[in-house]
DNA sequence: TTGGAAAGTCAACAAAGCTGACATATAATC
DNA sequence: GATTATATGTCAGCTTTGTTGACTTTCCAA
Protein backbone atom coordinates (compact mmCIF):
# COMPACT_ATOMS: atom_id res chain seq x y z
CA UNK A 1 0.00 0.00 0.00
CA UNK A 2 0.88 3.77 0.53
CA UNK A 3 2.91 2.57 3.76
CA UNK A 4 6.23 3.89 3.58
CA UNK A 5 6.04 5.09 -0.11
CA UNK A 6 4.15 8.26 0.77
CA UNK A 7 6.62 9.13 4.22
CA UNK A 8 9.51 8.98 1.30
CA UNK A 9 8.38 12.16 0.07
CA UNK A 10 8.55 14.44 3.20
CA UNK A 11 11.97 16.53 3.11
CA UNK A 12 12.23 15.48 6.78
CA UNK A 13 12.50 11.87 6.54
CA UNK A 14 9.98 11.19 8.78
CA UNK A 15 9.60 6.95 8.21
CA UNK A 16 5.61 7.32 9.64
CA UNK A 17 3.43 3.91 8.84
CA UNK A 18 0.01 4.23 7.88
CA UNK A 19 -0.58 2.31 11.00
CA UNK A 20 1.65 4.67 13.29
CA UNK A 21 -0.39 7.58 11.31
CA UNK A 22 -4.00 5.76 12.30
CA UNK A 23 -2.94 5.23 16.13
CA UNK A 24 -2.35 9.28 15.98
CA UNK A 25 -5.66 9.67 14.33
CA UNK A 26 -7.37 6.64 17.02
CA UNK A 27 -5.19 9.06 20.20
CA UNK A 28 -6.96 12.15 18.95
CA UNK A 29 -10.32 10.40 19.33
CA UNK A 30 -9.79 9.04 22.68
CA UNK A 31 -7.71 11.98 24.30
CA UNK A 32 -10.59 14.55 22.84
CA UNK A 33 -13.52 12.23 25.00
CA UNK A 34 -11.51 12.96 27.74
CA UNK A 35 -10.84 16.38 27.04
CA UNK A 36 -14.36 16.99 26.98
CA UNK A 37 -15.67 14.70 29.84
CA UNK A 38 -15.36 16.75 32.51
CA UNK A 39 -17.01 19.66 31.55
CA UNK A 40 -19.43 17.33 30.12
CA UNK A 41 -20.85 16.06 33.40
CA UNK A 42 -20.58 20.01 35.31
CA UNK A 43 -23.02 20.91 32.45
CA UNK A 44 -24.97 18.03 32.41
CA UNK A 45 -26.34 19.28 35.92
CA UNK A 46 -27.18 22.33 34.41
CA UNK A 47 -29.61 22.34 31.08
CA UNK A 48 -26.45 23.01 29.36
CA UNK A 49 -24.22 21.34 26.66
CA UNK A 50 -21.08 21.72 25.07
CA UNK A 51 -21.90 24.41 23.02
CA UNK A 52 -22.78 26.83 26.05
CA UNK A 53 -19.80 26.40 27.10
CA UNK A 54 -17.85 27.20 23.88
CA UNK A 55 -19.97 30.41 23.57
CA UNK A 56 -19.32 31.25 27.20
CA UNK A 57 -15.16 30.14 26.58
CA UNK A 58 -14.68 32.80 23.87
CA UNK A 59 -16.59 35.33 25.62
CA UNK A 60 -14.42 35.07 28.60
CA UNK A 61 -11.58 34.90 26.46
CA UNK A 62 -12.34 37.69 24.16
CA UNK A 63 -14.55 40.23 26.12
CA UNK A 64 -16.96 42.69 24.04
CA UNK A 65 -16.40 40.38 20.98
CA UNK A 66 -19.69 40.63 18.90
CA UNK A 67 -21.69 38.16 17.35
CA UNK A 68 -20.54 37.98 14.20
CA UNK A 69 -17.09 37.63 15.44
CA UNK A 70 -17.74 34.45 17.66
CA UNK A 71 -19.45 33.37 14.62
CA UNK A 72 -16.07 32.67 13.25
CA UNK A 73 -14.85 31.82 15.62
CA UNK A 74 -17.08 28.71 16.72
CA UNK A 75 -17.68 27.94 12.96
CA UNK A 76 -21.58 27.75 13.28
CA UNK A 77 -24.39 29.52 11.59
CA UNK A 78 -26.10 32.47 13.78
CA UNK A 79 -29.14 30.99 14.15
CA UNK A 80 -27.50 27.80 16.05
CA UNK A 81 -25.26 30.17 18.14
CA UNK A 82 -28.28 32.91 18.55
CA UNK A 83 -30.13 29.71 20.45
CA UNK A 84 -27.74 28.97 22.73
CA UNK A 85 -26.24 32.67 23.19
CA UNK A 86 -30.33 33.50 23.98
CA UNK A 87 -30.84 31.35 26.62
CA UNK A 88 -27.30 31.93 28.25
CA UNK A 89 -28.24 36.06 28.01
CA UNK A 90 -32.24 34.81 29.58
CA UNK A 91 -30.25 33.06 32.17
CA UNK A 92 -27.81 36.11 32.93
CA UNK A 93 -24.95 34.44 32.09
CA UNK A 94 -24.08 36.64 29.27
CA UNK A 95 -24.39 40.59 28.59
CA UNK A 96 -25.39 41.49 24.94
CA UNK A 97 -24.64 45.37 24.87
CA UNK A 98 -25.42 47.68 21.40
CA UNK A 99 -22.25 48.79 20.04
CA UNK A 100 -21.30 52.27 20.59
CA UNK A 101 -19.51 53.33 17.46
CA UNK A 102 -21.63 50.70 15.20
CA UNK A 103 -25.05 50.33 16.91
CA UNK A 104 -25.67 47.29 15.12
CA UNK A 105 -23.55 45.18 16.33
CA UNK A 106 -23.96 43.50 20.13
CA UNK A 107 -20.81 43.06 22.17
CA UNK A 108 -21.01 40.46 24.25
CA UNK A 109 -19.68 39.81 27.96
CA UNK A 110 -19.81 37.30 30.82
CA UNK A 111 -21.75 38.45 34.09
CA UNK A 112 -20.50 37.72 37.06
CA UNK A 113 -23.14 34.45 37.08
CA UNK A 114 -21.33 33.79 33.77
CA UNK A 115 -17.63 33.88 34.93
CA UNK A 116 -18.46 31.77 37.42
CA UNK A 117 -19.69 29.18 35.63
CA UNK A 118 -16.98 29.72 33.05
CA UNK A 119 -14.35 29.60 35.83
CA UNK A 120 -16.27 26.11 37.29
CA UNK A 121 -15.81 24.44 33.16
CA UNK A 122 -12.17 26.33 32.63
CA UNK A 123 -11.04 24.75 36.20
CA UNK A 124 -11.86 21.08 35.10
CA UNK A 125 -10.24 21.59 31.86
CA UNK A 126 -7.49 23.05 32.74
CA UNK A 127 -6.78 20.48 36.09
CA UNK A 128 -6.77 17.66 33.51
CA UNK A 129 -4.51 19.30 31.08
CA UNK A 130 -2.03 20.09 33.79
CA UNK A 131 -1.92 16.47 35.00
CA UNK A 132 -1.92 15.47 31.15
CA UNK A 133 0.79 17.85 30.91
CA UNK A 134 2.77 16.63 33.90
CA UNK A 135 2.73 12.81 33.27
CA UNK A 136 3.81 13.43 29.35
CA UNK A 137 6.68 15.80 30.55
CA UNK A 138 7.97 19.40 29.48
CA UNK A 139 9.30 18.46 26.67
CA UNK A 140 6.23 17.13 25.31
CA UNK A 141 4.26 19.71 25.97
CA UNK A 142 6.10 21.78 23.03
CA UNK A 143 5.46 18.94 20.64
CA UNK A 144 1.81 18.54 21.55
CA UNK A 145 0.88 21.94 20.98
CA UNK A 146 2.92 22.39 17.70
CA UNK A 147 1.09 19.22 16.13
CA UNK A 148 -1.71 20.63 17.02
CA UNK A 149 -1.35 23.67 15.36
CA UNK A 150 -0.42 22.05 12.54
CA UNK A 151 -3.20 20.06 12.36
CA UNK A 152 -5.63 23.36 12.50
CA UNK A 153 -7.23 25.00 9.35
CA UNK A 154 -5.38 27.99 7.61
CA UNK A 155 -8.14 30.44 8.90
CA UNK A 156 -8.05 28.99 11.70
CA UNK A 157 -4.84 28.74 12.67
CA UNK A 158 -5.08 32.79 12.35
CA UNK A 159 -7.70 33.26 14.85
CA UNK A 160 -6.22 30.69 17.52
CA UNK A 161 -2.98 32.43 17.29
CA UNK A 162 -5.02 36.09 17.36
CA UNK A 163 -6.44 34.68 20.52
CA UNK A 164 -3.12 34.25 21.81
CA UNK A 165 -1.49 37.25 21.21
CA UNK A 166 -4.49 39.49 22.56
CA UNK A 167 -3.78 37.88 25.67
CA UNK A 168 -0.40 38.71 26.37
CA UNK B 1 -5.92 34.14 40.69
CA UNK B 2 -4.40 30.50 40.91
CA UNK B 3 -2.06 31.28 38.10
CA UNK B 4 1.37 30.00 38.72
CA UNK B 5 0.19 28.80 42.06
CA UNK B 6 -1.20 25.77 40.95
CA UNK B 7 1.72 24.52 39.11
CA UNK B 8 3.77 24.88 41.94
CA UNK B 9 2.34 22.26 43.09
CA UNK B 10 3.77 19.64 40.34
CA UNK B 11 6.98 17.35 41.22
CA UNK B 12 8.19 18.06 38.22
CA UNK B 13 8.45 21.72 38.10
CA UNK B 14 6.53 22.80 35.58
CA UNK B 15 5.48 26.45 35.45
CA UNK B 16 2.51 26.78 33.63
CA UNK B 17 0.16 29.69 33.48
CA UNK B 18 -3.56 29.12 33.26
CA UNK B 19 -2.69 31.19 30.11
CA UNK B 20 -0.73 28.69 28.87
CA UNK B 21 -3.33 25.91 29.94
CA UNK B 22 -6.41 28.03 28.25
CA UNK B 23 -4.11 27.77 25.02
CA UNK B 24 -3.39 24.39 25.21
CA UNK B 25 -7.53 23.92 25.79
CA UNK B 26 -8.31 26.02 22.79
CA UNK B 27 -5.69 24.56 20.79
CA UNK B 28 -7.30 20.94 21.18
CA UNK B 29 -10.39 22.55 20.11
CA UNK B 30 -9.42 24.12 17.29
CA UNK B 31 -7.26 21.58 16.10
CA UNK B 32 -9.95 18.68 15.95
CA UNK B 33 -12.00 20.68 14.11
CA UNK B 34 -9.37 20.31 11.34
CA UNK B 35 -8.89 16.76 12.34
CA UNK B 36 -12.84 16.37 11.25
CA UNK B 37 -13.07 18.41 8.55
CA UNK B 38 -11.76 16.58 5.66
CA UNK B 39 -13.57 13.28 6.36
CA UNK B 40 -16.90 15.55 7.11
CA UNK B 41 -16.60 16.77 4.18
CA UNK B 42 -16.58 13.48 2.15
CA UNK B 43 -19.47 12.08 4.33
CA UNK B 44 -21.84 14.68 3.33
CA UNK B 45 -21.66 13.89 -0.35
CA UNK B 46 -23.07 10.53 0.72
CA UNK B 47 -25.72 10.25 3.20
CA UNK B 48 -23.32 9.22 6.23
CA UNK B 49 -21.97 11.16 9.39
CA UNK B 50 -19.27 11.20 12.02
CA UNK B 51 -21.04 8.31 13.59
CA UNK B 52 -20.81 6.33 10.14
CA UNK B 53 -17.17 7.05 10.10
CA UNK B 54 -16.19 6.26 13.51
CA UNK B 55 -17.93 2.40 13.20
CA UNK B 56 -16.49 1.66 10.19
CA UNK B 57 -13.20 2.84 11.02
CA UNK B 58 -13.35 0.59 14.15
CA UNK B 59 -14.69 -2.08 12.13
CA UNK B 60 -11.29 -1.59 10.30
CA UNK B 61 -9.00 -1.76 13.26
CA UNK B 62 -10.68 -4.55 14.66
CA UNK B 63 -12.48 -6.71 12.25
CA UNK B 64 -14.90 -9.50 13.59
CA UNK B 65 -15.07 -7.35 16.71
CA UNK B 66 -18.57 -7.90 18.91
CA UNK B 67 -21.61 -5.23 18.76
CA UNK B 68 -21.02 -5.12 22.60
CA UNK B 69 -17.07 -4.43 22.39
CA UNK B 70 -17.51 -1.82 19.54
CA UNK B 71 -20.33 0.38 22.00
CA UNK B 72 -17.43 0.03 24.32
CA UNK B 73 -14.98 1.92 22.27
CA UNK B 74 -17.27 4.61 21.30
CA UNK B 75 -18.98 5.18 24.25
CA UNK B 76 -22.67 5.25 23.05
CA UNK B 77 -25.44 3.38 23.78
CA UNK B 78 -26.38 0.34 21.68
CA UNK B 79 -29.75 1.73 20.29
CA UNK B 80 -27.62 4.77 18.82
CA UNK B 81 -24.86 2.51 17.49
CA UNK B 82 -27.93 0.54 15.95
CA UNK B 83 -29.03 3.25 13.65
CA UNK B 84 -25.22 3.83 12.06
CA UNK B 85 -24.29 -0.17 11.82
CA UNK B 86 -28.28 -0.87 10.40
CA UNK B 87 -27.80 1.47 7.83
CA UNK B 88 -24.33 0.51 6.66
CA UNK B 89 -25.29 -2.65 6.66
CA UNK B 90 -28.39 -2.27 4.48
CA UNK B 91 -25.74 -0.21 2.31
CA UNK B 92 -23.59 -3.22 1.96
CA UNK B 93 -20.67 -1.64 3.69
CA UNK B 94 -20.62 -3.92 6.32
CA UNK B 95 -21.04 -7.67 7.16
CA UNK B 96 -22.88 -9.17 10.62
CA UNK B 97 -21.91 -12.63 11.15
CA UNK B 98 -23.04 -14.68 13.60
CA UNK B 99 -21.00 -16.18 16.18
CA UNK B 100 -19.58 -19.23 15.94
CA UNK B 101 -18.63 -20.76 19.71
CA UNK B 102 -21.23 -17.79 21.25
CA UNK B 103 -24.38 -17.49 18.60
CA UNK B 104 -25.65 -14.36 20.53
CA UNK B 105 -22.59 -12.64 19.57
CA UNK B 106 -22.55 -10.57 16.00
CA UNK B 107 -19.02 -10.52 14.68
CA UNK B 108 -18.72 -6.83 12.45
CA UNK B 109 -16.69 -7.19 9.09
CA UNK B 110 -16.40 -4.42 6.27
CA UNK B 111 -17.25 -5.89 2.78
CA UNK B 112 -14.79 -4.55 0.08
CA UNK B 113 -17.80 -1.43 -0.16
CA UNK B 114 -16.60 -1.18 3.08
CA UNK B 115 -13.04 -0.74 2.94
CA UNK B 116 -13.06 1.36 -0.11
CA UNK B 117 -14.86 3.69 2.40
CA UNK B 118 -12.20 3.70 4.73
CA UNK B 119 -9.75 3.88 2.82
CA UNK B 120 -11.17 7.05 1.07
CA UNK B 121 -11.50 8.33 4.90
CA UNK B 122 -8.60 7.27 6.15
CA UNK B 123 -6.43 8.80 3.47
CA UNK B 124 -7.71 12.20 3.89
CA UNK B 125 -7.28 11.78 7.78
CA UNK B 126 -3.65 10.19 7.49
CA UNK B 127 -2.61 12.87 4.85
CA UNK B 128 -3.92 15.98 7.35
CA UNK B 129 -1.65 13.63 10.02
CA UNK B 130 1.30 13.54 8.08
CA UNK B 131 1.42 16.49 7.16
CA UNK B 132 0.78 18.01 10.66
CA UNK B 133 3.87 15.58 11.43
CA UNK B 134 6.09 16.58 9.36
CA UNK B 135 5.27 20.68 10.14
CA UNK B 136 6.06 20.32 13.60
CA UNK B 137 9.04 18.24 13.26
CA UNK B 138 9.80 14.24 14.23
CA UNK B 139 10.75 15.28 18.12
CA UNK B 140 7.16 16.87 18.11
CA UNK B 141 5.56 13.39 17.11
CA UNK B 142 6.31 11.95 20.31
CA UNK B 143 5.26 14.99 22.48
CA UNK B 144 1.95 15.16 20.96
CA UNK B 145 0.80 11.14 21.63
CA UNK B 146 2.47 11.31 25.00
CA UNK B 147 0.42 14.15 25.94
CA UNK B 148 -2.76 13.00 24.07
CA UNK B 149 -2.45 9.53 25.72
CA UNK B 150 -2.28 11.30 29.29
CA UNK B 151 -5.61 13.19 28.60
CA UNK B 152 -7.54 10.29 27.65
CA UNK B 153 -9.79 8.69 30.60
CA UNK B 154 -7.98 5.48 32.19
CA UNK B 155 -10.63 3.30 30.65
CA UNK B 156 -10.17 4.56 27.25
CA UNK B 157 -6.43 4.79 27.52
CA UNK B 158 -6.96 0.72 28.47
CA UNK B 159 -8.89 0.32 24.79
CA UNK B 160 -6.47 2.48 22.88
CA UNK B 161 -3.51 0.64 24.49
CA UNK B 162 -5.25 -2.30 23.32
CA UNK B 163 -5.59 -1.53 19.89
CA UNK B 164 -2.28 -1.05 19.41
CA UNK B 165 -1.16 -4.08 20.45
CA UNK B 166 -3.66 -5.68 18.32
CA UNK B 167 -1.96 -4.64 15.30
CA UNK B 168 1.60 -5.21 15.64
C1' DT C 1 -32.16 58.34 -0.10
C1' DT C 2 -31.29 54.06 -1.21
C1' DG C 3 -28.51 49.81 -1.01
C1' DG C 4 -26.39 46.56 1.75
C1' DA C 5 -24.39 44.75 6.04
C1' DA C 6 -25.31 43.17 10.84
C1' DA C 7 -28.29 41.16 13.82
C1' DG C 8 -32.32 38.81 15.19
C1' DT C 9 -36.50 35.77 14.48
C1' DC C 10 -39.53 32.02 12.80
C1' DA C 11 -40.19 27.61 10.74
C1' DA C 12 -38.88 23.22 9.33
C1' DC C 13 -35.71 19.75 9.30
C1' DA C 14 -31.62 16.29 10.18
C1' DA C 15 -27.89 13.89 12.69
C1' DA C 16 -26.82 11.71 16.59
C1' DG C 17 -27.00 11.29 21.10
C1' DC C 18 -30.24 9.73 25.20
C1' DT C 19 -33.94 6.77 28.16
C1' DG C 20 -37.24 3.20 28.72
C1' DA C 21 -39.65 -0.80 27.38
C1' DC C 22 -39.79 -5.00 25.22
C1' DA C 23 -38.61 -9.26 22.03
C1' DT C 24 -35.64 -12.98 20.78
C1' DA C 25 -32.01 -16.16 20.82
C1' DT C 26 -28.62 -18.28 23.30
C1' DA C 27 -25.67 -19.38 27.23
C1' DA C 28 -24.99 -20.36 31.85
C1' DT C 29 -26.49 -21.81 36.17
C1' DC C 30 -29.26 -23.76 39.75
C1' DG D 1 -35.18 -29.02 32.79
C1' DA D 2 -36.37 -24.56 34.48
C1' DT D 3 -34.65 -20.29 35.46
C1' DT D 4 -31.70 -16.50 35.05
C1' DA D 5 -28.37 -13.71 32.63
C1' DT D 6 -26.38 -11.91 28.40
C1' DA D 7 -26.13 -10.13 23.56
C1' DT D 8 -28.53 -8.10 20.25
C1' DG D 9 -32.19 -5.73 17.94
C1' DT D 10 -36.15 -2.68 17.76
C1' DC D 11 -39.90 0.79 18.81
C1' DA D 12 -41.20 5.18 20.60
C1' DG D 13 -40.16 9.55 22.25
C1' DC D 14 -37.10 13.16 23.70
C1' DT D 15 -32.86 16.50 23.55
C1' DT D 16 -29.02 19.05 21.73
C1' DT D 17 -27.00 21.10 18.17
C1' DG D 18 -26.37 21.67 13.80
C1' DT D 19 -28.53 22.99 8.97
C1' DT D 20 -31.53 26.12 5.11
C1' DG D 21 -34.56 29.49 3.80
C1' DA D 22 -37.40 33.48 4.34
C1' DC D 23 -38.16 37.65 6.49
C1' DT D 24 -37.67 41.95 9.46
C1' DT D 25 -35.34 45.65 11.80
C1' DT D 26 -31.66 48.63 12.36
C1' DC D 27 -28.49 51.67 10.67
C1' DC D 28 -24.00 52.80 8.20
C1' DA D 29 -22.30 54.53 3.93
C1' DA D 30 -22.23 55.57 -0.88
Amino acid sequence: MSDRSTAQHSDMLLFLTDEQLRQGIEAMFFAYQGFTADPDRILAEMAYGRAHHRAVHFINRAPGTTVNNLLGILGVTKQSLNRVLRTLIEDGLVESRVGRTDKRERHLFLTEAGHELEHKLSGAQRARMRAAYRDAGPEAVTGFRAVLEAMMDPGMRRKFRALKESST
